[in-house]
RNA sequence: AGUCCCGUAGCUCAGCUGGUUAGAGCGCUACACUGAUAAUGUAGAGGUCCCCAGUUCAAAUCUGGGCGGGACUACCA
């Protein structure tokens, strides 16, 4: 081992990344890190995940940098932090880049290509980018578990999915139903939002739309509505499917939309009548020129109408109010024909109503399901609800409907002409675009009933089938559901007690969509995900869910038994062993478990439900599934309090998963086990390009990160990343941001160390000396390790709040400003030269001290250098017992060590110092030449105490000789007398401006008088005012006669009279310069002894000769000689002031 | 369309519960320092605190309404 610290040449964080790495490898540090904390309470990460058929970005550092600093520092607070990685690998992306690849369509599987091969392909290409996932995660110092990662292909996983979805079926919160979805007839096909999405598929179509009129109900509820009314009252919803109007049951509102009543009548019919609709849309309607009109001229079949608005309401008054079904055709069963409302609504186009048909529209459903509105349905032949348009596209034929419901719902007379019809033409190929459509008809019928007001041709854009080419419809389609609405308040209750940051994403956005929860949709009609466990007969009578392997595997036996199978799929199957070998010889997937036909209790035979489950629900599963629970690592889940592995203490993803793996996680854990899946959770931004555009291959400013690791090392892209802006905010991602920390930050903390380790190594310092006392230390030293204290409170407290900006950002400042631009360049003298006596120990001591507990207090953001600086530091001194600073402990801070009153006083010697080199800069007066004395106004005891304990800081830094310090009784200051709002404001309220114009008003004397009584009374306003020196700020500007700056409270002037003294001596400090300068030039050692010759001048021989020591113990030269004139060629010149030029010879000696 | 985030110097961002000269870094310009030196310091210029209205003695800060950028969700009679 070297008995030196290691100096460096340069600073090279690519290189230190890697070289950081491999000793981590070697030392195995990781695990080192988990093993060292057994038995202490666990912190609980659960690492949301990353699907490996896509290339990792550079938005992926941001979120595991956030990870990865919250798990390392509890890790350094004393937790063992659980942290498995997983991969995602269900879902359509993988299909297609499957079918991609291999030139192949879904017909295919089966025929082109084995399931086998298929299957395989799957498994392949989710993982295609494994490597370069775990690359990126090694390389950006991201501490994850990887030795054996969940997976959610994997067949056990699937089994920890399965035992979940079967407590949910057991509760009862799991159930078959339908959601409106795109559905081709033509095709015979749902459509996905992806194929509906396709180019082309939404087209201008010219529809028949029509306007009609709900009648309204007079009871109770109306009643209000008839004021003045003496026609018979509607309501105007317009549609462009008046195919839709059979099936609708209800009439929907903005609650804050203004509708208006008016009196008018139908332009078809000429009957009088009042209608309702939105007022911003009254003249969409009705001519505002016919509003003069007289009612008694009106003739049926005039152009002309009048018109008159008898009375405004707001939607939220309207709620409520029935109406009569508009046509008549079947009746619903459930409340119906209502008033309700919606928050889609909109007065854009239409009457600002919206009519509802829940089976043919999403957001027709979903607010008729919340407002407890029942869907207008027909029981067929087998006893099942049907809507009344079937899967073909026509209404649904008398003779296919229930007998029963015929008679007791449906009107035969009205419908007979329309049961069989197709809805759109063309679905009919005896049709054509010229034939009467069914919308047409439609309308002419309510036309006829003075229930139409406006039919009309209207041009809009419609999805159309990307197969057919024909029009797609809104249809109800069979799905499975989780009833989350039953568990909302709980869901609700629970998010509460989540720690969001930021919290605006919990209670605004979760929040919200918590509220307005509908049932979790499961179905998915894929491939390649986890399959449904379930089984049912034929006619839907029998169901059975499966929690395991085993239960199916018992199951299947019973179904070869009886015949229905003729040899189990899954033979040779163990239940209840584990290992890979025996879970390899079974697959979960389609479509194996297709060909699973059960037997019934009954002794049907029972088919799987065809669907895949959302691959949200895979995720959302993580808990359990990562540890194959409740099969395999029971114990954990039941652990004595802190020691379990759930819910989990910390998640981080994208603000994108709000309503992802974050609701999918709550969701599963609260309905499972009654509790929250994460206690604190960091929602984070998006990353952008630095012109705060989203990134994208396509646009090619996507950044690479291993490009970005490779130029800078992980630690300034983490430390960028995580400080630039709050993680939630959006990142607008520069590179030249990750240049300038690197330098500001890495940079100054790097050249501190080496200029600790440059002298400590001169004197041979390695910390074996005796902790010198704090109170012991001299004040600039007791100053840092006072802010030192205070900063690791702050980084403690930042990190407990799952703050990383502020921890970073405070680091960042006390590194640059406190440490490196105060602390050090005041302390170089102590370190270079002179005696290895205590000041020199304490010295060394205290910057050993901060260095070391900076390198702790960086490693959970910046896992490299910090661990390199801490092992630099610690090899020598061997003060710590552990070999990485990520297994050593994060420092507390001391209390009694932080002085607020000392950071006050050396706050005024930092001002102090920068006025005056201002005042310096403005004379041209360089720091090199010393200057008599500062003259200071004292207003109070305790400033002038606080100041002298700085002043010999204050001089030495601006090489001035004293400093006199001003009292009020010479006369000479200057006052500056400010109210203080803060305390005033409240007191005096209105007449606080007439208060600061009368203090601005004061003089010299009004001033004292102030100061002398604390008191000082003035009348505003005819209002008594008593002010004291705490309702004021009095402070100095301005000694009349001097060089003066002001700057707040502190006031300070500077003598700038050079006496023949003060001239030599900064004749002296130049030589001194500049001897020093060649020394360097000529690359002696710091430490080489020199000889000294000078050549003769009058200008500064007097000054050489009076400060030959100082000049010769300054430069270690053994002998300074005055020489009348050099050698030619020997030595050389050098400027001391202006327009003299020495001439100095340097000689390195022995 | 709804929900949420953001809008402060040319750029990236601070600015806590309202309090009177609105800050920092980068960049630019000038100067200084010099045994930390491919470093460092100091200063200058640079602001409609997105706009409008309100509350208040007092608004970058609180409220309401816009505008612009972004994300997510839903897609519309």
């Amino acid at each position: 081992m070297s008995d030196k610290f290691r100096e460096y040449k340069q600073l090279d964080l690519s290189q230190i990344n890697k070289d950081v790495l491999k000793s981590w490898e070697e030392e195995d540090t990781f695990h080192k890190s988990i093993s060292t904390r057994e038995g202490n309470p666990t912190f609980v990460f659960y690492e949301g995940p990353p699907s490996a058929n896509g290339m990792p970005g550079i938005h992926h550092v941001m979120a595991r940098a956030i990870k990865d600093t919250f798990c390392r520092y509890k890790t350094m607070k004393g937790f063992r932090v659980h942290r498995k990685a997983g991969w995602d690998t269900h879902g359509l992306p993988v299909e297609l880049s499957v079918e991609k690849s291999l030139g192949i369509t879904k017909e295919d599987i089966g025929s082109k290509i084995t399931v086998e091969e298929y299957n395989a392909a799957c498994r392949r290409e989710v993982m295609k980018y494994t490597k370069e996932w775990e690359q990126l995660t090694r390389q950006m110092g991201y501490w994850v578990n990887m030795d054996n990662p969940y997976i959610t292909y994997d067949n056990r996983y699937i089994e920890s999915v399965w035992w979940l979805l079967k407590q949910l079926f057991d509760k009862g919160l799991l159930y078959k139903g339908y959601t409106i979805q795109p559905y081709s007839p033509a095709a015979g096909t749902g459509l996905s939002s992806h194929e509906l999405n396709q180019p082309g598929c939404y087209r201008d179509v010219k529809d028949t739309t029509a306007v009609a009129q709900f009648s309204v109900i007079r009871d109770e509820k109306s009643e209000f509505l008839y004021d003045g009314v003496d026609s018979p009252l509607y309501f105007m919803a317009w549609t462009t499917t008046p195919w839709t109007l059979p099936s609708n049951t209800a009439l929907c509102v903005g609650p804050k939309i203004t509708y208006v009543k008016v009196k008018s009548f139908n332009p078809y019919t000429g009957e009088p009548m009042t209608v309702i609709l939105a007022r911003d849309l009254l003249y969409s309607h009705f001519d505002p020129k016919n509003t003069e009109l007289d009612f008694e001229d009106y003739k049926a079949g005039d152009k002309k109408i009048p018109y008159e608005v008898l009375a405004e309401y707001t939607g939220e008054e309207l709620t409520g109010v029935n109406y009569e079904q508009l046509i008549g055709w079947v009746k619903p069963d459930g409340d119906a024909f209502r008033v309700i409302t919606g928050d889609f609504v909109t007065t854009e186009d239409g009457t600002g109503i919206v009519h509802i048909a829940p089976t043919f529209g999403a957001d027709d459903d979903r607010v008729a399901k919340q407002s407890g509105i029942a869907p207008l349905l027909v029981i067929d032949k087998d006893g099942k609800n049907q809507p009344l348009v079937d899967k073909t596209g026509r209404f649904f034929q008398i003779e296919k409907m229930d007998d029963a419901f015929v008679a007791s719902n449906v009107n035969t007379a009205s419908y007979a002409e329309f049961s069989g019809r197709f809805v759109k033409n063309a679905y009919d190929e005896g049709l054509t675009d010229d034939d009467n459509t069914v919308d047409v008809d439609i309308s002419v019928m309510l036309k006829k009933e003075s229930k139409a007001f406006k039919v009309e041709k209207h041009v809009h854009s419609y999805p159309h089938c990307w197969r057919t080419d024909k029009p797609v419809l809104y249809y109800p389609l069979d799905s499975w559901f989780v009833r989350t609405t039953a568990v909302k308040d709980k869901l609700i209750a629970l998010n509460n007690t989540i720690n969001w940051k930021p919290q605006s994403t919990g209670v605004g956005r979760f929040g919200n969509w918590l509220e307005n929860l509908v049932d979790w949709n499961l179905s998915r009609s894929r491939f390649w995900g986890t399959p449904l466990p379930i089984w049912r007969t034929e006619d839907g009578t029998q169901t059975k869910c499966f929690g395991s392997v085993e239960d199916l595997y018992g199951e299947i036996e019973k179904a070869v038994a009886a015949g229905f199978m003729t040899k189990n799929p899954y033979e040779g199957f163990v239940p209840g062993e584990f290992e890979d070998s025996n879970y390899d010889k079974i697959d979960l997937h389609r479509p194996y478990v297709d060909d699973i036909v059960l037997v019934a209790d009954n002794g049907e035979k029972m088919f799987r439900e065809p669907d895949l489950i959302d691959v949200w629900f895979d995720s959302g599963a993580m808990p359990y599934a990562q540890n194959h629970y409740p099969f395999e690592n029971k114990a954990k889940y039941q652990p004595e309090k802190g020691r379990g592995v759930f819910p989990a203490d910390f998640i981080a993803e994208g603000v994108d998963q709000t309503r992802g793996w974050f609701f999918t996680l709550h969701a599963i854990a609260t309905m499972i086990d009654d509790s929250v899946a994460f206690r604190n959770i960091i929602s984070n931004g998006l990353v952008l390009d630095k012109n705060g555009n989203k990134m994208s291959k396509r646009l090619g400013n996507a950044v690479d990160p291993f490009e970005t690791i490779e130029k800078y090392g992980s630690d300034p892209l983490r430390w960028y990343m995580l400080t630039n802006s709050q993680p939630w905010d959006n990142l607008k991602f520069d590179e030249g941001g990750v240049d300038e920390v690197r330098r500001k930050f890495f940079g100054t903390l790097y050249n501190t160390y080496n200029f600790f380790a440059l002298y400590a190594n001169v004197d041979g310092f390695c910390y074996k000396e005796e902790e010198i006392p704090v109170e012991g230390r001299p004040e600039i030293d007791r100053w840092v390790i006072s802010l030192l204290n205070s900063l690791i409170k702050e980084v403690g407290e930042s990190l407990e709040n799952y703050e990383p900006t502020r921890a970073g950002r405070a680091i960042s400042e006390f590194v640059n400003e406190n440490l490196s631009n105060w602390f050090v360049r005041l302390s170089r003298k102590r370190y270079w030269g002179g005696e290895y006596d205590a000041d020199k120990i304490s010295a060394y001591q205290t910057l050993y001290t901060c260095l070391v507990t900076v390198a702790k207090l960086s490693a959970p953001l910046a896992p490299f250098y910090s661990d390199l600086l801490f092992t630099d530091l610690n090899k020598l001194t061997g003060k710590e017992t552990d070999q990485s600073v990520h297994l050593a402990e994060f420092p507390t801070a001391d209390e009694s060590l932080i002085d607020k009153d000392l950071e006050q006083k050396m706050d005024i010697a930092q001002r102090a110092s920068s006025m005056i080199l201002g005042l310096r800069r403005k004379e041209k007066l360089k720091v090199r030449q010393p200057l008599a004395k500062i003259m200071v106004p004292v207003l109070n005891g305790r400033f002038k105490e606080q100041f002298e304990a700085v002043e010999g800081i204050i001089l030495s830094e601006v090489n001035v000789k004293e400093v006199e310090y001003l009292t009020d009784t010479a006369g000479i200051i200057k006052k500056k007398i400010k109210p203080n709002f803060k305390t005033l404001g409240p007191k005096y309220g209105k007449i606080m401006k007439q208060i600061a114009a009368s203090v601005a008003q004061f003089s010299q004397a009004d001033i004292s008088t102030l100061e002398k009584s604390d008191s000082f009374k003035l009348t505003v306003n005819d209002q008594e005012v008593e002010l004291t020196t705490a309702d004021v700020e009095i402070t100095t500007e301005d000694i009349p006669g001097w060089l003066v700056s002001s700057e707040g409270e502190l006031t300070i002037a500077l003598d700038i009279n050079i006496s023949e003294e003060l001239k030599q001596e900064g004749i002296a400090r130049e030589f001194i310069n500049k001897i020093q300068n060649i020394r360097k030039d000529s690359n002696f050692e710091v430490t080489d002894r020199i000889s000294l010759k000078i050549e003769k001048n009058d200008f500064y021989n007097q000054a050489v000769s009076n400060y030959k020591d100082y000049i010769s113990s300054q430069t270690l030269s053994a002998d300074l000689t005055l020489v009348d004139s050099m050698e030619n060629g020997m030595g050389q010149l050098v400027e001391i002031d202006q327009n003299v030029e020495a001439r100095v010879f340097v000689e390195k000696k022995g």
